[in-house]
DNA sequence: TGCATATAGTTAGTTAAACAACTAATCAAA
DNA sequence: TTTGATTAGTTGTTTAACTAACTATATGCA
């Protein structure tokens, strides 16, 4: 039993998460400012891709914990923005496998670069280790909750 | 200098936050199976009056981390469920102070009661000082970049 | 083979976030 | 007192999340 490890004070800032939202914030400040037309959501399908691309919309979800729908949607819009491509499996016409276009493959290394630059800005004071506890933390509240 | 604090593989999750969406998520449902007609963020809202009602749209924007328009739909959407009311103060008309209704006002034991049950679930197996180290890296983070 | 079921993806509707442009009320300084 | 700046809040637009209902394709079992 673990009651009690928030006071209710506390309740409302892990609930709404206002860390990770700020964090992601601030690098969309940082791709607008370097004139990136893109939105978090749409990198964080990008950032999957380019470990490895022609994955189908479904392992495109699993991946980034979204449902189908907002994958159908972020594939729409990154079309339009012409960075991938929907084609249609061979053995399984049911399956869009999503390939990167050029365009998208020349994104990867400015718009990482400005993500860990969001990330040392936002750990900046705080000890590594601290930082492996916080990270340990996230994930078994994830466990817990998937 | 802090670098190198993530690998790449680790920047996703903890860019997007996955572990604030999935606790943000289970309290919804648990407000849907409650049969309570309630987003997240209008009880994000509700929360803060709780404390003390009669808070300007402004005052609720600071406490919430929202913007003006964001409260501004909140609030509308809260009136339309005849859970607070705007009144317009006497000395600056100006500003709009919002009062919880009766209904609004029965909602917080309920609702809060959940929450809790929510994080409890959420922190299940992790030691009371992991989690105030989390709370603590996470309170950084948002300093850091607001 | 044929029919029920499961899987992949899309469409529709509501809520919300971010940003820009706007109105109305207040304040401050000439 | 009038004009210019500031503050509080609203409106419009785009993107996204979630749910439910839908189409199309594939699979499995009688």
């Amino acid at each position: 039993m673990q009651n009690n490890q928030f006071k209710k004070g506390e309740l409302y800032s892990f609930i709404t998460g206002k860390a990770s939202t700020a964090i992601a914030r601030r690098l969309q400040k940082k791709f607008n400012t370097a004139g990136l037309n893109l939105t978090i959501e749409q990198w964080s399908v990008l950032y999957q891709l380019w470990k490895e691309d022609g994955k189908s919309q479904q392992e495109l979800c699993n991946a980034t914990f979204r449902d189908k729908p907002s994958i159908t949607r972020l594939v729409d819009n990154l079309e339009k923005l012409q960075l991938v491509k929907r084609i249609a499996a061979e053995n399984d016409r049911r399956i869009n496998l999503i390939y990167l276009t050029r365009q998208a493959q020349k994104l990867q290394d400015e718009t990482m670069l400005l993500a860990e630059e969001t990330l040392n800005e936002a750990l900046e004071s705080v000890p590594a280790d601290r930082i492996d506890i916080c990270k340990e933390v996230l994930k078994i509240v994830y466990d817990n909750l998937k």
